[in-house]
DNA sequence: ATATAATGTGTATTTCTTACACTATTAAAT
DNA sequence: ATTTAATAGTGTAAGAAATACACATTATAT
């Protein structure tokens, strides 16, 4: 027997202090004009990979992003013309660097939009099923991962990552606590530099130093 | 584009302290008398679920094991005739309940073995990166989940429990501090029974209390 | 009685977590 | 020049968890 197979893309990232995800309007049955997430069919002989870029560039404009696989959903009924598999992935992107590049490249999108996580409209398929899932996984990797640094912008605050904290955990932190916690992490450097453009105090600006994070988590 | 579609399974059970997974010698090519995953093809009206308890049984001779989903692996040449996209599900069961259960109801697989993780022969197709994930998944879940209660008879020593977390996470752990931690988890009750057969100090069982596991992971 | 093989136990040290409130700085408004 | 508004930035004490470490106890077999 076989299938139809999809990849559906999953996009985060962050800004006025929420964390948002992209999708699309669909313009195709079924489901046209509902918002749904990126997606489309897999080629023939096109590895999983190359297709997830290739899909996301179409729907959204997007290069060079790194995805991660979140869970395969093959319910029968998901489409109402028979099974179709799909491979839902995840990314993180700084909202900055995507923003003004985003823009569907082919015909079966519409319009493509940012929605905070906790105002998301009704979705076609199981989208809602993919997005419940793929915030659980993030909620579990975010301590332990790269994930607010793919959030934020190169240079970020303290109160900025702590908002990431927040809106990813879905719970308020204390601020002392926090910083505490980061000064201990041992792989965000202070900059010389400050907030700009802010009508009040501006704070100190941060980086993430990738290596020393990475040479951490591979002594276990 | 259509694709085969099949489902492989990681079995996972703990025995002569240590962790062990059950292969599957092929009676199919290719790859005829590998040892390989415990899988087979999905059906077009089948869910993924029901597939998944029909495959494990036919494969094994297993029914009522709970599944969870690892991953979907989709690599163009994962199979010699072309595509088949597999979603690898993963399980852990009790080595003295389903012993003397386990034979392939179907002619697929010649015979079944358990092998410990750290003797694996060569295995079919990309079944050694499905396991090495699913080794990956276990070690993180350790800690936060049930997996070592699923992996143990219902009676259990504290030394059994304590081999069972060194093969998950593949490394000694000191008696005292593992005995310390486990007194402070709350959901392990102590009974007033020893083990029998052994021809030194007995120790004591404890047996694992799931109700109050689920409760104080739901508090969160 | 003795040997064997594994069980079961405590303490001191360090590290991490939590709870909690005020002063400092800047830009904008007056 | 002064005030207002908004956010940045900072310390301490108490409790909880993690770590390092060694020996007496108990059941069975001989």
């Amino acid at each position: 027997m076989q299938t139809h197979f999809t990849i559906d893309c999953v996009i985060f990232s962050f800004d006025e202090g929420q964390l948002k995800i992209l999708l699309a309007e669909r313009n195709e049955y079924p489901y046209k004009e509902w918002w749904a997430l990126p997606g489309y069919f897999v080629n023939k002989y096109e590895e999983m990979e190359d297709a997830v870029s290739r899909i996301l560039f179409e729907m959204t404009g997007l290069k060079d992003i790194y995805m991660d696989q979140l869970a395969a959903f093959a319910g029968v009924k998901r489409h109402p013309e028979g099974r179709i598999l799909t491979v839902a992935y995840m990314a993180l992107v700084q909202m900055e660097e995507v923003k003004n590049k985003i823009a569907p490249t082919s015909d079966y999108m519409r319009q493509l939009k940012w929605f905070p996580v906790a105002e998301l409209p009704d979705l076609a398929f199981d989208h809602r099923d993919i997005i419940n899932l793929s915030l659980e996984r993030l909620k579990k990797s975010v301590t332990y991962s790269t994930a607010p640094y793919e959030l934020l912008p190169t240079k970020f605050t303290l109160t900025q990552l702590q908002q990431v904290y927040e809106s990813i955990l879905n719970k308020k932190l204390d601020k002392r606590n926090f910083r505490k916690k980061i000064n201990n992490l041992g792989y965000l450097k202070e900059l010389n530099e400050y907030q700009k453009g802010v009508s009040y105090r501006a704070a100190k600006l941060y980086s993430f130093d990738k290596k020393k994070f990475h040479k951490q988590f591979s002594q276990d």
